[in-house]
DNA sequence: CGCCGGATTGACTGAATTCAACCGTCGTGG
DNA sequence: CCACGACGGTTGAATTCAGTCAATCCGGCG
């Protein structure tokens, strides 16, 4: 769904930090130049992931930090007895693995939604040159702690909120982000099912496609298969407003 | 409910890191003497917050972390519509604040569940001294990873799980919790309220209630108000199962 | 003693799940 | 080129789990 302002091909040549487009979103935010150089010098790129593949697993230990360049990732827990759980969509400039920070493990299962190019940032290595660069520490921190704001935004949700609202939320989340990335906010298209919806926001497929109905009968939204046009943002807004403003602006 | 092994008023007092119950749990856990004393030349001891009083609140701007040394706190956000939801209970030993981090000002509000006292970390001066002392911030990180982990397994229990299978999570989860501090794990008294117990599991408090009422028949535990006793936890893991076990640790 | 807040219990209701049938699109292979 | 099957999505009907409303209980405190 996301693509890539640059054409496809350079996705897998090395674009460096500082020409990136998603400068403003990522780990490099606040950097200055020479700062920035420092972390280019650990960033690795790989071939790009194709829909289904899967970046890291749940259990492996923890050799880097992931940052979407374009294309989109979902991270999940498989358990045993079959079911699964999803955690979270991630687009590019998120930054992906911190939950493995606190075990050396990774907690969870990432999976590309849709081709997706990748940065990889070796941890050992981050962590070595974040006491060297203190900024780069500093935004590190304000990226975990945008990741713990984000998960309280979504148990805020999941705790308090009804389908329908549930369903606003997530569509308004996705817009806003879209929007942040220099996308149409208003027209995109999802990369997930419709069982990935409902499964993130604890509902079953089934309430997810009868919502996009009801918002779909009342004006609010197109929806054609993965297509989703917004036409009135106000109105799915209003109906979280009852509930508080998420303000985590990364991740979930 | 969770009384310091150290007399009362000691509370009052410093505490040095190095003498506290709590190292193993606490920020210090793998730091050598050196880098404790560093830690220890920032700490802040204040008088211990009695039932119901608020340690920081959500949008105040970011002064420290605080780490609790007895007692219990709620961590909650108030919405404007009278609603509030309740995102995580918190144990001695527990770091928090940290979802300030990302924007700088607190994203929710901690309220002394009972009489607590608390160990104060000055945000800047703790970031600072993270670059000078590697192993601080790697712990520092890995608190953060774990405040992750623990949030992910939350998502996980409200996306998945029935109302049976959470108050049975929530259980073993606090049972878990007392036994890392060296109080029992199988007696020991709830320091919140139903109300706060069916907030934070995205459940009324009558069905709170109602299942504890069927833990109780069942022969699983007996609980008299704040009092719970543990007899089968085998039982109780047997419900939660069939989803996966929680690893974290930390907070939620 | 009587009040108040927290907790329990019961009856009813309803939102969302589950089960099931059906549709459209896409990709494959005859 | 078309037929077929598979998959994802939609729609309908029945069920159920948990929420809501309401009455009652209990212990603590003024």
């Amino acid at each position: 769904m996301v693509q890539s302002a640059a054409p496809l091909n350079l996705c897998l040549l090395k674009v460096s930090c500082a020409e990136c487009s998603l400068m403003e979103l990522c780990l490099p935010r606040r950097l200055d130049p020479a700062e920035l150089t420092q972390l280019e010098g650990i960033v690795r790129h790989r071939r790009p992931l194709q829909r289904g593949e899967v970046l890291y697993r749940r259990g492996e230990s923890l050799r880097a930090l992931y940052a979407i360049h374009s294309g989109s990732i979902k991270i999940h827990i498989s358990a045993p007895g079959g079911s699964e759980q999803i955690l979270g969509f991630h687009l590019p400039g998120n930054l992906l693995g911190l939950d493995g920070c606190g075990t050396d493990s990774y907690t969870c299962t990432a999976t590309a939604l849709e081709t997706t190019s990748i940065c990889e940032l070796p941890y050992r290595r981050l962590e070595s040159i974040c006491t060297l660069v203190p900024g780069l520490n500093r935004e590190f921190h304000r990226l975990m702690g945008r990741a713990i704001g984000a998960e309280q935004a979504m148990l805020l949700m999941l705790g308090n909120k009804k389908a329908e609202e549930r369903l606003a939320s997530f569509l308004l989340n996705l817009s806003r982000r879209h929007g942040e990335r220099g996308f149409s906010p208003l027209n995109f298209n999802l990369s997930m099912s419709r069982h990935d919806i409902g499964n993130y926001l604890g509902l079953a497929l089934e309430t997810v496609s009868r919502q996009f109905a009801h918002f779909q009968e009342a004006g609010w939204i197109s929806v054609d298969r993965r297509e989703i046009s917004i036409h009135q943002l106000d109105a799915l807004e209003k109906l979280v407003a009852h509930s508080l403003e998420e303000e985590a602006d990364n991740i979930a």
